[in-house]
DNA sequence: TACACCTGTAATAATATTATTACAGGTGTT
DNA sequence: AACACCTGTAATAATATTATTACAGGTGTA
C-alpha cells in the first residue's frame, strides 16, 4: 500500500461533488488555465479555484504558474494520473493509518508510523 | 460501463468520511446489527443508522432485518462486493450520465438516457 | 490612461452534512 | 410490572462545505 487512510479520504472528499467530477472529466482533453476552465463550464473563477484547491490536495490534479508568451500569469491545471482500485481490503488497509485530522498538530510526537 | 454518475458521486459522497470508511473496515470482518456495531465504534445508534443508511444508498452495505431466536428484530449489515477502479477515464465516462439532482423529479419525461 | 485579459484571496451568505437528544414501539426475562 | 435488550425516526444544534461578492495586484495593447 501507498496511500494513507487520510490521504483516501481526501481523495474521497475530492470526487465526492458533481462539479470537481466534470473538472476532472474537463481537464482529461487538455490541460487549462483557471480562467478559461471557469468560461466553459460557467463558473466563477474563485468558486472553481476553489474546487481546483481541494482536488490539487488530494493529488488528482496539479497546477503550475507559468508566464505566458505576452507576459502574463496563467495557472494552468492538468490531471493527475491516478488509478484506485476501490475495495474492501483496499479500503480496511488504508484504515489502519486513518488518524483523527482535529488532533494532527496537537498530538506528541509518537515513533513514527508507518513512514 | 454499468454504473451512472449519479451513482458514482453518491459512492464518493459515502466514502467521503472517516466514521463510514471504519465502518465498512469493521464490517470486513463479519455482518453486524446496529446496535452491536454502535458499541464497538463507540457511536450512538441513531448517528450510526444515518452512516448505515449512507452507505448502503450508495449500494457499499447491505442491511437486513431478521428476527433473533428469541424474537427480537435485529438489523444486520453486511459489506457489498465492491470494486471501482477509479481513474480518469473511469470518471470521465461516468460524467456522461451525471445530472443536476435538483431537477431529478422535476424534468420532462426523455427518451431513456442510457438504461 | 483606460481597457482587456490574467492570478490570488478575504469576508460573507447560503446550504448541506454531521451529531445529539428525546421519543415511540417491539421482544423476552426477572 | 420493571428491566434489558432491540429498531426506527423526528426535532434540533453544531459544523463543514459550497457559493457569491468584492477586493488588490500583475501583464500588454489601444
Amino acid at each position: 500500500m501507498d496511500v494513507t487512510g487520510n490521504e483516501l479520504l481526501q481523495v474521497f472528499e475530492a470526487l465526492a461533488n458533481p462539479h470537481r467530477l466534470r473538472i476532472v472529466a474537463s481537464l482529461r482533453e487538455k490541460r487549462k488555465y483557471v480562467s478559461e476552465l471557469a468560461r466553459e463550464i460557467k463558473m466563477s473563477r474563485p468558486l472553481l479555484y476553489m474546487h481546483l484547491q481541494r482536488l490539487e490536495t488530494a493529488g488528482l490534479v496539479i497546477g503550475k504558474l507559468e508566464l505566458s508568451d505576452d507576459g502574463k500569469a496563467m495557472k494552468y491545471f492538468e490531471l493527475a494520473e491516478f488509478d484506485y482500485r476501490i475495495t474492501p481490503e483496499f479500503i480496511t488497509e488504508a484504515v489502519r493509518t486513518l488518524h483523527d485530522k482535529a488532533a494532527e498538530g496537537t498530538e506528541a510526537p509518537h515513533t513514527k508510523e508507518e513512514n
